[in-house]
DNA sequence: GCGGTTTCTGAAACCGATTACACGCATCTG
DNA sequence: CAGATGCGTGTAATCGGTTTCAGAAACCGC
């Protein structure tokens, strides 16, 4: 079908190696030559493949992108983000989803391995580290985020929670909440236990009651049971803080059914500010995780790193920033004076 | 870095044929030779070079899926079920985003032909069908979605939006609504006509009045603006249907900002059932499509195509159906027995 | 025990590019 | 003007597999 390299060759009167040289521009040609070549070229349509072209170069212009599940909205920004940095600079991403399974976890890093990719960027924030050590024993690059620092080949992206919750904490205090209870993420995912060691510790700081610190997974039914349990309690806190927007909005629901109402009887506050975050009801107060640039930033790092003669990881840091909208409010308990009080609303 | 099959071929005291063979079950093999084989394979760790693969055979393992923008709602379920169908099958998928741009969209195709894709889905139903002959030409399946019929090499998956639209109008009709608007979708979408003829027929044929007909784009801030000029109008329909759960989301805001109640005041009706539809407030009545199926039916569609001797396409067909939730109710006007009042609570 | 299969294996051509090396020719340089 | 330099190009090796073809060995039935 496709026409091959000698082909445009003999048709242009000269050799292959010539053709390679025009099309890649790696050497000197004689402008007459060129323009012959190129004229072939557009003819017949011809398009070098890309197969041969990895084979004898010994490199691939693939990059993978491991993330944990497509339809998690944290995603879609960051692998936007990726993908046109990388598309940019003439690269190609092949996306892999782990589905939330190391196993599938292992087989996807293998077949990276084998597809040759340059480098993978792997974005599930889970703890395990498995598969690394095959991918840079390949000489492929990696990128990480929030896990650990930097090794020779694997860089790491940090996403300081650190502003962002003390902003929210700040705005919460100044509101005048007292009773604050925390959602958190999974134990297993690293970024979890670093937002709720943050929140935990803020909060303490800060003196206010911690009536609850429940552990959760990202997902918006896990929000609602965590909530669901919470309402059952004596005591309802007046602000409550989720280890991601999806949990959030879970919490929300639940609330909504168990008639308390939001901002007025209890504030909530997410982290991610995923595009439906402003779309809630009420619109949703959150912590905003800069995810578009997380990926641009993740191919970055890659590329740099494997431009460097010595391939060192380098350790690169976003910040994170309070986004206030409408499910935070002064508490009612500020003006009946009683949590009690609001808890026989809420019933 | 990497071994060769040379490697394992002389370290197992065998042909570089044999290992190939060994590898690919494509020949018999005596049971002690291909132990051996094995054996040092797992030894060496060794695993084939995929670019080398490609070359000699003449075929890649991949398949591309072209879609409009990762981050619009409607896609992340179809990319699952498109991915998941093809890696069951051993396949890999490049994923490419148009940006709504048909210069991007052009180069996106040109580049899967050089990456010599087996098959391309392009779910972007733009009515933009260029790109197409040069895929077929280059003998790449092509499967489109709400675009014609089936050609050779192209197959084409149709939505029914039909049934979900009548299942729609009988819900509204049930409850008692007479006055009706519709915003639909940009006019350059296939997808979007259909859907605006057909509820347009539909609602006539069930003599509702149509007080407005808007086209709008599929964006939140889309239907919110076209909705401003709704309630600016004199007379409020006493139900909205939406080109898709966007729309209907930026419009139930749009609503809720002017001070119109959903479901009392307006009952507002979506299309697809994106994820957050039964997050919204109040959770949204939509038409579903079966979105995680059109992908693995599209993947299914090119699979199947490509196996067969005739390359013929093959047109497939989807259902939609309706999902109530909260945002429709009976209109106020059969209670108060005036749209008029009702504007005027709205107001 | 012999021709005819069948089973297993190896040698070598091939896929379509890149690139090291060599060569011819024009241009400098002293 | 001899020798050095540099430019433009072709030849051929190479990347790491797959596959055709053919040959050796084992097996078969009569």
């Amino acid at each position: 079908m496709s026409h091959t390299m000698s082909e445009v060759a003999t048709r242009a009167g000269v050799s292959k190696a010539t053709v390679s040289r025009v099309l890649n521009r790696t050497h000197t040609i004689a402008p007459e030559t060129e323009r012959r070549v190129l004229e072939v070229v557009r003819q017949l349509k011809y398009h070098k493949n890309v197969h041969a072209r990895r084979l004898a170069t010994g490199r691939s212009d693939l990059f993978g992108l491991v993330i944990s599940e497509i339809i998690n909205p944290y995603f879609p920004e960051l692998i936007r983000g990726f993908q046109a940095e990388a598309w940019d600079r003439g690269f190609d991403v092949l996306l892999c989803n782990t589905e939330y399974n190391s196993q599938r976890r292992v087989s996807v890093i293998q077949k990276l391995i084998e597809g040759d990719v340059r480098g993978v960027a792997i974005m599930t924030a889970s703890l395990d580290r498995s598969g690394t050590s095959e991918l840079t024993a390949a000489g492929i690059g990696v990128v990480f985020c929030n896990l650990g620092p930097a090794e020779r080949l694997v860089s790491n992206i940090s996403i300081d929670y650190q502003r962002g919750i003390a902003q929210a904490i700040e705005h919460v205090v100044q509101l005048g909440h007292r009773h604050a209870a925390v959602i958190a993420g999974p134990e297993d995912n690293r970024t979890a236990v670093i937002i709720k060691q943050a929140l935990v510790a803020g909060l303490n700081e800060r003196k206010l009651i911690l009536s609850a610190v429940v552990n959760s997974n990202y997902r918006v039914d896990a929000g609602a049971s965590a909530v669901r349990a919470l309402v059952a309690a004596p005591e309802l806190p007046t602000v409550i803080f989720c280890g991601n927007d999806l949990i959030a909005m879970g919490a929300m629901n639940a609330l909504e059914e168990a008639g308390v109402r939001i901002p007025e009887d209890v504030s909530v506050i997410g982290i991610d500010d995923i595009s439906f975050a402003f779309l809630a009801r009420p619109p949703l107060t959150t912590i905003r995780v800069p995810r578009e640039r997380l990926g641009t930033i993740a191919f970055q790092a890659l590329d740099k790193m494997l431009q460097l003669k010595r391939r060192k990881g380098v350790d690169y840091y976003l910040e994170t920033d309070l986004v206030i909208r409408r499910s935070t409010a002064p508490p009612r308990s500020r003006e009946l004076g009683s949590a009690g009080l609001l808890l026989e609303r809420a019933r």
